[in-house]
DNA sequence: CGTGGATATCTCGACGTCAAGACAGGTAAG
DNA sequence: CTTACCTGTCTTGACGTCGAGATATCCACG
């Protein structure tokens, strides 16, 4: 079988016949697929009513556990948008009722962020989905193709998470 | 070695035990990896003071070989963003000199956008730095890990290259 | 203590994208 | 022909994000 990736480099090569574009078959990959896999994800959290950008505050705030508090610092660390965004983006999860902002008694400058019992609902709900969803998508691949693709996804995927050079 | 999904991942479990997260081992990295993969890239093109939006845009002229002309309609189906931002980026392009708007003889409603020599010779130094920069990235994989990969990745994308269930 | 720099959050203006719609030109059926 | 619909491009208004800066607080060092 081939995909769009496959004709995507045989013009390339075509037009470039003196580059060497190997790397594209499996990086250009990476990307196509997230692209895919934002839409699909879309399409999975909108059936409960949510965006992308909520379900990826919530999960932050998910996955800290018990009582479900972080700071807005961390959670803009935890996905990756400037604190101008992180700030509006509590505002509207605050309006929704699935956040709600308390000062920090620790430290007077700060501001901690919790789920609410229905924004906890909410987030389990669409995850539930969204992991079913996601196996779906790799129904085509074994389980042994499965541990191969995390593993070497992963070994491109240390240089960034340990360097400091992000 | 552990990466930020195994972290995830282990995060995950510890809170929803009762879900099966395995299919995060895959697709989370697909994700993680093309954020890193973006700012890589724009690492890349910023050193030729040209933006991912533009890079995008003239390397689909440039892949559609001489003479490097293509129509809005189809620039904004490779691109795959809509019409309206494909007008303003062809208008900044233009402006830069790198693109060449000029009505389409054939047909009295359209446009071609044609590559300059100037944006030529850009996107082509352009993308042989990325294509060295994406080797680098790939270097902790042996050619036939990358083989592999590229076969795995090539699996899970089929089924959105070819139904058309976008 | 007090002072200078770091940190946490929020505010504001600019910009790129999208969605919807306008408009001109094409196209096929009667 | 001509009518009705389709197609290709551009326009417009709304919105989310970013980057820079404002403000308040914390903290380490002298």
């Amino acid at each position: 079988m081939e995909d769009e990736v496959d004709r995507l480099i045989e013009a390339w090569h075509a037009e470039r016949p003196d580059l060497d574009v190997e790397p594209l078959h499996v990086l250009s990959r990476v990307s196509r697929l997230a692209r895919h896999l934002d839409r699909a994800r879309r399409a999975v959290f909108a059936a409960h009513g949510m965006e992308s950008w909520e379900f990826d505050v919530l999960t932050a705030l998910r996955r800290a556990g018990s009582p479900y508090e972080l700071s807005p610092g961390r959670l803009l660390r935890a996905t990756l948008v400037t604190s101008g965004t992180m700030t509006n983006r509590i505002d509207r999860l605050e309006s929704a009722g699935l956040v709600r902002r308390s000062p920090d008694p620790q430290d007077k400058r700060g501001v901690l962020v919790r789920l609410t019992d229905a924004g906890r609902t909410r987030v389990d709900a669409a995850f539930a989905d969204l992991v079913d969803r996601e196996r779906e998508l790799l129904g085509s691949l074994s389980p042994g193709d499965r541990r191969t693709l995390a593993s070497l996804l992963r070994s491109l995927l240390v240089p960034f998470d340990t360097d400091p050079a992000a």
